[in-house]
DNA sequence: TGATTTCTTCACAGAGAGTTCACATTAGCC
DNA sequence: GGCTAATGTGAACTCTCTGTGAAGAAATCA
């Protein structure tokens, strides 16, 4: 059963939102708030989350800032007034995967409802976990374990291993690592990117060498040896 | 270089996008309705098509399924006028990637191909091969194996090989190769081009003689022997 | 707030790659 | 077969890119 978490300070647009997704066969819980909504999602499971930009308590990105550091492939979309253009692309800034203007029709909520979900279940599908010999990543509880030893890493070097190790096997630009994993704004240091692989290799230790530098283009893990 | 086909009756719509396309660093074209779209995307390689739904000759739908046909993975985004909403509907069946609704804004079209990019750059990059016999080119991985074993070209070496490949039976001039592979503006000695010939037959070991020299002209790739 | 961790920047070193050059070799032409 | 112009070759040189440690800045935590 597929769980949505609606969230809108707007009664009747929950109400609205509530009775579609019932008719498409979703399950649904709302929140009033930004800060309602983390607090379920901390607790509770959800497949996708549906979050008003302008709410009182919390507003919906910082929401979903919140809600992607412990669930950072939780698919959400955001409302937004009409005209709230920045609103927009800061959106996709943070992380989200579409929007919705209002007023809209629920027809049109429901066929982004679905076509989203039906891109990160496959995604989902292929298990949470990624294994190459002693090499294990539990992407759910966030940890990386070497030869059955927990090892430490940082956040942006966990960010930073989960995208190549998502993308084994390919090769992957600096720009496309920075845009990634930095975000789409990131104009910094050139030196920046190659002191975190740095760091990460180091922290990899034998399995170091699954991070390929490819001279002048970027790099890519491998998927095997 | 990211190509962009933008389909739309409306030259001013067109230059429009055209614009900010190329502003983003996106290379562009445009058709001027669906049939030009279809032919256009049939002869040239394109990563992303914008497209109108209400169009001469063709329209956007039937365009887009048409296309699908010889590029299934090629993602498009519809421009809709507003009120169009069993468009949009329809649009996600067919496989559209998205749409966004006129009057749209560039700032949210840009953001929104930029979404998509991202999301297709997986799909995209992975299983796009070339294979001759023992020849094994996986662009995706940006590796080169002969008979199984994965060997070490320079990335010089290496887009050399790509773009003789890729015009495999084709003859290049010396003219063509440098500026394509070293740029247009590479104004060196002439010595430079035949060195990388040479190492790169050296690294294609019992392949080298695909590399055919056209005395006077350039060189060519054998598409077989 | 202060302490600690993490991130970014910077200067420099080193490795790898690219270019140039002198000379050898080859192919085509008479 | 010799001549000429073009390509092939090895080695030296130069340059560009990545790796690295350290230090300062920023973020996080207590």
């Amino acid at each position: 059963m597929t769980r949505i978490l609606i969230t809108d300070d707007e009664a009747k647009i929950r109400e609205l939102i509530v009775k579609y997704a019932r008719h498409e066969g979703f399950d649904t819980d709302e929140a009033e708030n930004g800060m309602e909504a983390v607090e379920k999602c901390e607790r509770e499971h959800f497949d996708l989350v549906i979050m008003d930009i302008m709410m009182p308590e919390l507003d919906g990105f910082s929401a979903v800032k919140e809600i992607r550091k412990t669930h950072p492939d939780l698919p959400c979309i955001m409302l937004s007034a009409l005209g709230e253009e920045y609103d927009r692309i800061h959106g996709f800034d943070v992380g989200v995967d579409d929007y919705v203007v209002k007023p809209f029709s629920s027809k049109e909520l429901m066929m982004r409802i679905h076509a989203i979900l039906k891109r990160t279940q496959r995604a989902a599908a292929s298990g949470d976990q990624f294994v190459l010999k002693g090499l294990l990543i539990d992407y759910s509880a966030r940890t990386v374990t070497i030869d059955g030893e927990r090892i430490q890493l940082s956040p942006k070097e966990y960010e930073l291993l989960v995208y190549l190790v998502r993308n084994a096997g390919i090769a992957l630009t600096r720009e496309q690592l920075l845009s990634t994993v930095w975000g789409y704004d990131f104009f910094g240091d050139d030196r920046t990117l190659d002191t975190h692989i740095k760091l990460l290799r180091r922290n990899l230790k034998d399995y170091a060498s699954y991070i390929v530098t490819l001279r002048g283009v970027g790099y890519r893990f491998e998927k095997a040896d």
